[in-house]
DNA sequence: GGAGCGATGTCCT
DNA sequence: GGACATCGCTCCG
């Protein structure tokens, strides 16, 4: 392992394909503040599995039929985070990538938690007892138990420290890489954009 | 352990 | 009005 140093926002210049493959093994640090009073904790977990959407030519994308007041991040510079809701209940969190103007992101759907587990579980309203898989496998389930919400997060700079969410590199370098089709979609379902780190056992479903 | 399904808010057709 | 990049519960094997 390297000394860990916050991913630039040269790295998410390329396309969303690109950019996914390599944020597995990355951590996402979250800055997370109980209240006013208390200092900071760290909430880390390893990048497990994401899935690559394309701006333009991708019909399951957000972007697919153009910018809209919720899209926008994703059609802005690269390196910054998209939160959106889903299902009246959950959000996920992509990261745009492409040159500004061009829209392209990443969605985050697993993580391997790594720091702040106790704090995690609270948040996912579990007892502190309960499998670590249950806290960050899942696009949805990652954000609760990173306190990642949209009207805090949407649009922050994952490229800045004082962001409170950003993406470290500490030289972990997955093995293999397992290619699959994008869950939950129903557009361009059969195309290989979700990658994952063969045989993590976060990776979700 | 897996299929089926309801919950629930926002956005665009 | 319908679709939605989900999750957790129930029911069945």
């Amino acid at each position: 392992m390297v000394r860990p140093r916050i991913v630039p926002r040269d790295f998410y210049l390329d396309a969303p394909d690109v950019v996914a493959r390599g944020l597995l093994g990355k951590l996402l640090v979250r800055r997370y503040e109980s209240g006013p009073h208390t200092k900071p904790q760290r909430l880390a977990g390893r990048i497990v599995e994401v899935e690559a959407y394309f701006g333009v030519d991708d019909p399951a994308a957000h972007t697919f039929a153009g910018k809209t007041a919720r899209n926008a991040v994703l059609f802005g510079p690269p390196g910054f985070a998209y939160v959106y809701f889903i299902y009246g209940m959950y959000f996920c969190l992509n990261i745009s990538c492409e040159p500004d103007g061009k829209p392209g992101g990443v969605l985050l759907r697993a993580l391997e938690p790594v720091e702040g587990l106790d704090t995690m579980a609270r948040l996912r309203g579990l007892d502190s007892t309960a499998k670590p898989r249950l806290l960050t496998s899942g696009p949805g389930r990652l954000c609760q138990a990173l306190g990642v919400v949209r009207d805090t997060h949407n649009g922050i700079d994952v490229t800045r420290l004082r962001s409170g969410l950003h993406v470290e590199d500490d030289g972990f370098v997955p093995e293999e890489i397992a290619v699959s089709t994008r869950v939950g979609i129903r557009k361009a379902a059969d195309r290989p954009l979700r990658f994952a780190i063969a045989g993590n056992r976060f990776v979700s479903r």
